[in-house]
DNA sequence: GATTAAGCGAGACGGTACGTCAGGTCTTCAA
DNA sequence: TTGAAGACCTGACGTACCGTCTCGCTTAATC
């Protein structure tokens, strides 16, 4: 019986999945020898060994390529869990996993990161499952037992972390400005930490930069 | 002989101060047209009548070309100041004009602002004193007037301010998600406020992203 | 089983001649619209509907395919007749005829038709017989008409004609040079008159360029 | 003083005549390896060291670059002359000589050659005047010296053979037809000699197609 | 006033990448 | 096996910018 083909899929012959990886991985290569502006299809062709017409069937721009390398790279932190036995320093904890993350990429990587990945929120989601926490978004977990051990009142809204801690050390790195142990900590002790203990004015409705959830429920 | 002349001066002609003038002016008319990705040293030449080498000579790269025709822009908001009465009227008000300048911008320039423009104090000074507040960073008169009010201690730091404001809404902006007023009302009074009311924990080191106090005391 | 059927037949699905014509009609038409130079197998594949390795399964060169086309064409001037009255008057007719082909089409199609079409005794023939006098051959009525009314020695050999008159003509459109009644009466009266008249040296073995005999005696 | 480049010499730096003398000489040099049809403007920029734009801001199409490359060609049979004593064998002499010519060269550059060449009077001057008598026209010496032997009336004139002769053997090259010895034979016995005895019907008006008259008298 | 070194517009130059097109071959599914 | 569809690699197309260079000219400060 042919019930399935009635009209997923489209005639000829189909794209080379293999094919698509082999290229990701070229893509990816490049990425960290040459950086983010360094890759042209030009390169990427020659080095995979496939056409530029291959190339712009898939993805009509070097963005959409990069983003998809990016995507399909193999997970590597998974299961990682944040648990330091306070807030606090769950807190320092994440923005470090984040700082780390940020020193290793070349800036033109983070903003293109910034600019394609970010409004697309599987992007985010790829990225949070496949490498663990990121630092970009307080995870669940870690906020339960910030309010199981008291240190959150129930209701707290992770809206504080998810939008400055990013934010902000993501900005310091396009600009090359230091984000090590000390400023961080004060990031947490004066910003994060106050903010969270806030309770939230109205029923939160932002839109996570960092966290995937783009269109939220407002 | 007095090849050791008063100052610097080479021989040969000078540069003509009226040509560089009139190809900045060009270069910020293509900044609206075509934005920052589509100025090109060649499309500045034709435009301006002027030669690539004449060009070359001046600014090594287009950032340098653009920063350039930033900081030689007419001053438009000067002397605005700041003063509703309450320090949440200002952060709103603050924040409302930060919000102005980046929905009149492409995310492109906000990044090459970023990238180019932060690490060099001297623009960010510049785009201060010419377009009066830009809303990244606690005016000094705002936050004593908030003191004298009583609504923050006395030493109370703006580093919470200088480096979360702008950042957060910055990368909002390249990112295209919304930053409007309901937004920024919740990142005033759900992290702003709480953190400029916390006591600094230690003598407040930042070097302010946007404020060009970039390498301080460290 | 059958599998030693009645004759060649080979397995599978047979050819849909059909299709066939529609393609070659496709051609015709591009032939006219964009000229030979213009025409692909992408382009006639797009126009027919039909798949490239369809095309190229029946013609493995684009010459092969045009020229298929050109046989393909229906007949538009059978049976026409040259008698005149004259031989003069027959020459300038038939050279007439020649010109107005000549100036129907474009030099490429032209050159093709010299380069393949030639080759290929069946396609003359077929021209011959589908337009009737192309002008490019003596046809033998005009040359008996003439010895019968005494213009011409009993034996008088086409070869003059035909090798001198298509030639010459061609290589003039291909060079975009006129051809017009005055020039054809100065090659009839001072060329072909006067060399139709000389008397065959040897047993004339020549392969008549426009006459379809390639390779005759020799 | 500067008297001479108030008009002709246009600004900016001039063209490189020995960079432009290089590329031609690889064209010539790649029309003998890979023939007309195998050169394209990439292999041409690689072989010479030279970029592509270099190329086309010379010549806008490929037929351009390799008539100007044929037209830059060192002479080689510069003052041969035909004089056999007698105008049947000089005809059969020249005709020789074009029949060599026709045997080295590829029928694609012929074609070439006669489509694009032979519109441009210059070119045709070029090769004659180059390479001595190419037998595609009939010089004016040996139409002097048939004369003075009387062999040929005193107005005699060379349009038989020039629109005749080349046009005959290049359609039989461009064919892949046979022009050997006895073929010339026959074409020089029973149509020029015959046709140039013709004395002329009106005062020959014609453009001769090889002889780089292009735009006569008339 | 002559010299001189640099500025200037123009544009050639070798590169490199762009994004597209065509050539042929192949693989897929359906007929 | 044919046929439509379309992926695939190769390679050329013609164009746009890059950053440097060579021109002939102009401009000022120094001699």
């Amino acid at each position: 019986v042919s019930y399935l083909n009635q009209s997923t899929r489209r005639p000829g012959r189909p794209r080379d999945a293999v094919r698509e990886a082999e290229i990701l991985t070229v893509v990816s290569n490049l990425l960290a020898e040459v950086g983010y502006d360094g890759i042209t299809f030009e390169l990427v062709a020659r080095q995979a060994g496939a056409s530029k017409p291959t190339l712009y069937r898939r993805w009509r721009t070097k963005r959409d390529m990069v983003v998809a390398a990016i995507k399909a790279m193999p997970s590597t932190g998974h299961g990682r869990t944040i648990d330091t036995g306070s807030l606090r320093g769950d807190l320092l904890a994440l923005t470090e996993i984040l700082a780390e993350t940020l020193e290793a990429s070349d800036t033109a990587l983070i903003a293109t990161l910034l600019q394609a990945g970010l409004a697309d929120p599987e992007l985010c989601d790829q990225l949070e499952a496949r490498t663990g926490p990121t630092g970009a978004r307080l995870p669940d977990d870690v906020r339960a037992r910030a309010i199981e051990r008291g240190e959150l009142p129930a209701g707290a809204d992770p809206f504080a972390y998810d939008e400055v801690a990013g934010a902000v050390l993501v900005t310091r790195a396009l600009n090359g400005l230091p984000f090590d142990a000390r400023y961080r900590e004060q990031l947490v002790d004066t910003v994060l930490l106050p903010a969270l203990h806030t309770p939230p004015t109205c029923p939160s409705h932002h839109a996570g930069i960092f966290s995937g959830r783009n269109h939220p429920t407002d």
